[in-house]
DNA sequence: TCAATTTCTGACCGCATGGCCAGAAATTTA
DNA sequence: TAAATTTCTGGCCATGCGGTCAGAAATTGA
């Protein structure tokens, strides 16, 4: 067993193919895998992307490059196995805290400080997905993750304003201009942090909240 | 006359060395230069900063490699130099709507909204902007124009806040998160034009004027 | 006009990259 | 134990990169 994806196969634009169960993983290949993931992320993160080759992440995990091809299929499965993996983790901290809240303001609440608890305690994965998400680019020159896979956030964080709108917790507002903002707004929290890091991220996380809470909430007053 | 960086001395990571001034330049000089300029912004913006050879560039430019070297100390150089030609006219444009304004209101306005107004004219300059500061990296494997490289922008913005705040006009808030967030909202704000070219630039700078307007007012009503 | 100077070309260099593979080593299976 | 299979190594390859260079071409100036 080598890797998940089909050499033969024209994989283009959609989603991967189906993955190899774990079950069907020795456990030597399981430990591998893992091992070299955490190389992949530690060496994107100190190094940059562009300076993250096969060759150094080879050296990180201990073991030769040809290694990394018996175990992924290029260094394209390696990144979005990586990514895959991270965001595993982030999705279902962050669901599970989201479970059961119910209106827009604790949402909001929830929203913005799950996702900066959980990534406190990650930074090192923090920062390979930054770099991961504006280099990694699919063979045909496109940004794999590009603004454009934000898509489904973006449609969701729509939904959950329009709800707050229809039951007249917030003002009329453009929810797509918000959704892209608040997710500007998260995005560029973990870019400062990244790059101070005796910068206050809970802190932050809170100050984001309530400009959000202010910027969205009904209001009997006029604007300016 | 080649190039304006010292090929002996240390450029270290501070400014650029004194510019050769145009005037001391031929009249070949300065047009290879704007033509070669003009080129890598084209390349970059249609195929990212990693594609953007300076084989690729000389090919747009309708010139041999050979002359890229001759006019420009490096990659580093023209890239450097292009980042200066797009912000001049960007900072020119945005300076001359901010002058004379008064009110942390219209300032929000006029900024988030000259700056929109430019850049919907110079779209590909756009474009070639975001690639290079997310992926130009000096000698030392830092970005060169990274998240450090807004301290300015930031501190004045912030400025701007805090005599809102003194005069009454905004509520209490951390400035520098308000800074940050503002400037990640503008900078997706143009991220998600790039890629969605349909979208209405200038509905999206109204929607986060309002955003930002809300956000930062005095306001009378306790939080939730 | 003709030498001095600027500008340009295209081949070439050293280097790093991702991927490949023959064969060695380790492990599993019978 | 011995064969079959999995796992690993280290060198090799083609490719593309930024940069250099000798010499050709064009321009300038006396």
């Amino acid at each position: 067993m080598r890797s998940e994806i089909d050499p033969s196969g024209q994989s283009g634009k959609g989603e991967s193919a189906k993955a190899t169960p774990d079950s069907e993983r020795s456990l030597i290949e399981k430990v591998r895998r893992a091992q070299i993931i955490e190389a992949a992320i530690d060496v994107i993160a100190a190094r940059g992307f562009a300076k993250a080759s096969m060759a150094q992440i080879a050296e990180r995990a201990g073991v030769s490059k040809g290694v990394i091809s018996y175990h992924f299929a290029g260094k394209g499965e390696l990144i979005e196995r990586t990514v895959e993996q991270v965001y595993e983790g982030l999705g279902a901290f962050v669901a599970s805290r989201l479970a059961g809240q119910t209106g827009t303001a604790a949402w909001l609440r929830v929203y913005v400080g799950s996702v900066a608890e959980y990534m406190s305690g990650h930074r090192t994965q923090l920062a390979a997905l930054g770099e991961i998400f504006t280099h990694f680019r699919t063979d045909d020159g496109d940004l794999r993750y590009g603004i454009a896979s934000s898509e489904r956030i973006y449609t969701h964080v729509e939904e959950v304003f329009r709800e707050g709108q229809q039951r007249g917790e917030l003002r009329a507002f453009d929810t797509r201009v918000m959704a892209v903002s608040l997710q500007a707004g998260i995005d560029d929290m973990f870019a400062y942090w990244v790059t101070h890091p005796d910068h206050d991220l809970t802190a932050h996380a809170r100050e984001l909240t309530d400009l959000f809470w202010h910027a969205t909430r009904a209001d009997s007053r006029g604007k300016s």
